[in-house]
RNA sequence: GCCCCCGUAGCUCAGGGGAUAGAGCGCCGCCCUCCGGAGGCGGAAGCGUAGGUUCGAAUCCUACCGGGGGCACCA
């Protein structure tokens, strides 16, 4: 019994209810109910607040309402109970073979449990780091990195065709300072003062000139370019490399620059034309945009005939439309608040729905911390803390989850020293540790022959009578079941809400019932014991938490070890 | 000045209208004869302020106070 199966159950006696006259709603009887695990053990396995909602639609008080439906559902399948407490919601308790099952639909669902069609219709592209190539990626990059990739796997589970797209800024007058940045750091000079700093300013200078050993040679504007195209290059290649390291692959890397040789900008630029959303002005290009909600018209073409860089995104969201990607997800960071305006403009500039074609995610900033001293993170500074500074400090699994278990529109401050000094502080190793003791305990039973050397229990599903799901009526069994029934719930959530963060908080809460469970219930024989029916259930209980564990993580992309 | 985000326990944070507001860390006190004590059990301690909507508000709305970030023919 899940809380989706509960739901249909309440719905088909409020319809049973309906049918036979005994209520009547005039607005018909809902295709769902809200069905809660309530916080307090004396509210039942689970609570609806159904009689609350309905009760004044049908002309009854509350509890007049709930006492109907009680008595309806109390000859329900799977259900031991029904009380109607407070203001009238029913507190419903499930039959013990009801709930237990479930374990056995985990093992045998696997690596699917959790997944579903809810996302089956959409097609998702996902932009996000989208790091500009004049550096290693930083906090704010990683962030995303983390976040956006664990989203990425949510819709995918949740049976959306999701791809991962980074937008590659490889055109303007940045990539302009990132190129004198690297000429004047090989020829020994200082730093521009608009330029790039930093080590890695220094490392590429040198990669570019074993690369073409002639290149300080050749003319300044000859020099600045072979630094310009062979920089860039590198830079990219090495952005690529850390994020694959990070687990990070994304499905299109997509230039910027090849907008503006396609012809895509000149194209989308008619097309707003078309619409009537453009204007000249002081002899430049302007984007209607204010009407739309926007501040202020923007400029698309400056008056020195170059595209401004809003121009570049015209093109490029054009480009995701007509690639048919209904839903264009963008994350970006706080600083980057302030074009949200205008990109939900330029989205309605072109006929469509800001919000739905066109959704901005905002990240808030991540802030490290030293000693208690904020360490500032910038590019030009020299002082990058980067994603490889991260993952040496604290490892791809905890920096990934460290990322991901917060929301989004919350700032992060990371204390280096904490993260660096206690890393069992960080809840991922509590998670992970509830995976390897899962893990360990079926290596026990393999051991013990309790179940087959390849600790497959999916066999134990087939045998007649080889699982008696009645059997997981301990208290600590049923919490740790109902955690285990929330989690298809809490994946749809997550992806309904772009906050990857709830299946983490999600698996330290499950986490936590796994080892309560543990504490007060002995799953292998002890000494001579023979093994009997109820260690088989508590192993199928046991494989099914390490399988929503598993799953969980696999959400987030860090690893479910089992030894630590 | 205008815009965005945040304000919940000593600290870091969960809580998408429901009942007695949770977790980790820290603090106090307990629990190891056998499955991983990197665990479990108990205790002290909190919704920035003021209004509003609602049967019901930490949650939605408004104002104010406090913190962070942003407001280019830069990219």
């Amino acid at each position: 019994m899940t809380p989706d199966q509960l739901s249909a159950t309440i719905v088909a006696a409020l319809n049973a209810l309906n049918e036979a006259g005994t209520v009547r709603l005039p607005d018909g009887v809902p295709d769902t109910v809200v069905v809660e695990r309530p916080r307090s053990k004396e509210h039942g396995d689970y609570a609806t607040n159904v009689a609350l909602q309905l009760g004044k639609k049908a002309g009854l008080n509350p509890r007049e309402f709930a006492q109907l439906l009680a008595d309806q559902l109390a000859g329900a399948d799977g259900i031991a109970g029904v009380d109607i407490a407070g203001p009238g919601f029913l507190n419903i308790t499930v039959e013990a073979g009801a709930q237990g099952i479930l374990a056995a639909q985990i093992v045998s669902a696997g690596s699917t449990y959790g997944s579903s069609d809810a996302f089956a219709s959409e097609k998702i592209n996902l932009e996000f780091v989208s790091a500009n190539p004049t550096g290693p990626i930083h906090l704010g990059g990683t962030r995303w990195a983390a976040v956006g990739d664990a989203l990425g796997r949510i819709f995918s589970f949740s049976g959306a065709a999701v791809t991962r797209e980074y937008y590659f800024n490889d055109h303007g007058a940045q990539i302009d300072r990132f190129a004198r940045s690297l000429l004047a750091s090989a020829k020994g000079e200082p730093t521009p003062e608009d330029g790039y700093g930093g080590q890695y300013i220094e490392d590429i200078a040198n990669d570019v000139r074993k690369a073409q050993p002639d290149v300080l040679d050749l003319p300044e504007a000859e020099a600045q370019e072979v630094f310009r195209s062979v920089g860039v290059d590198l830079m990219f290649t090495e952005i690529k490399k850390t994020l694959h390291d990070f687990g990070v692959d994304f499905d299109v890397y997509f230039h910027e620059n090849d907008l503006h040789e396609s012809g895509a900008v000149a194209k989308a630029i008619q097309r707003l034309t078309e619409l009537g959303n453009t204007y000249e002005k002081d002899g430049a290009l302007w984007l209607a945009s204010e009407k739309y909600g926007d501040d202020k018209d923007r400029v698309i073409i400056k008056s020195d005939g170059e595209g401004a860089y809003l121009s570049g995104d015209l093109a490029y969201y054009l480009n995701k439309r007509e690639r048919g990607f209904d839903r264009c997800l963008i994350m970006l960071g706080a600083d980057h608040h302030g074009y949200v305006g205008r990109l939900n403009a330029m989205c309605a500039c072109f006929g469509d729905v800001p919000g739905v074609n066109l959704e901005i995610l905002i990240g808030q900033m991540v802030n490290l911390l030293s000693e208690g001293a904020p360490v500032r993170m910038s590019k030009r500074s020299g002082t990058v803390i980067t994603l490889e500074d991260l993952v040496e400090a604290i490892g791809v699994d905890a920096a990934r989850y460290a990322l991901a278990r917060y929301t989004s529109d919350t700032n992060i401050d990371i204390d280096l020293g904490l993260w660096t000094r206690a890393s069992s502080e960080n809840p991922v190793f509590y998670v992970q540790y509830a995976h390897a003791r899962l893990a360990s305990i079926l290596r026990n039973a393999a051991d013990l022959g309790v179940i087959s050397a390849d600790r497959s229990l999916r066999s134990l599903l087939d045998q007649p009578g080889g699982f008696d799901p009645a059997l997981l009526a301990h208290e600590k069994e049923g919490d740790l079941l109902r955690a285990l029934a929330e989690f298809p719930r809490v994946v749809t959530a997550a992806a309904q809400l772009r906050e990857p963060h709830r299946v983490a908080r999600y698996l330290e809460d499950t986490a936590a019932s796994f080892h309560k469970f543990y504490d007060s219930c002995r799953v292998l024989p002890m000494g001579d014991e023979e093994p009997g029916p109820i260690h088989v259930a508590r192993l199928l209980l046991v494989e099914a938490t390490r399988t929503v564990i598993a799953n969980g993580l696999g959400l987030l992309g860090v690893s479910a070890p089992d030894r630590m």
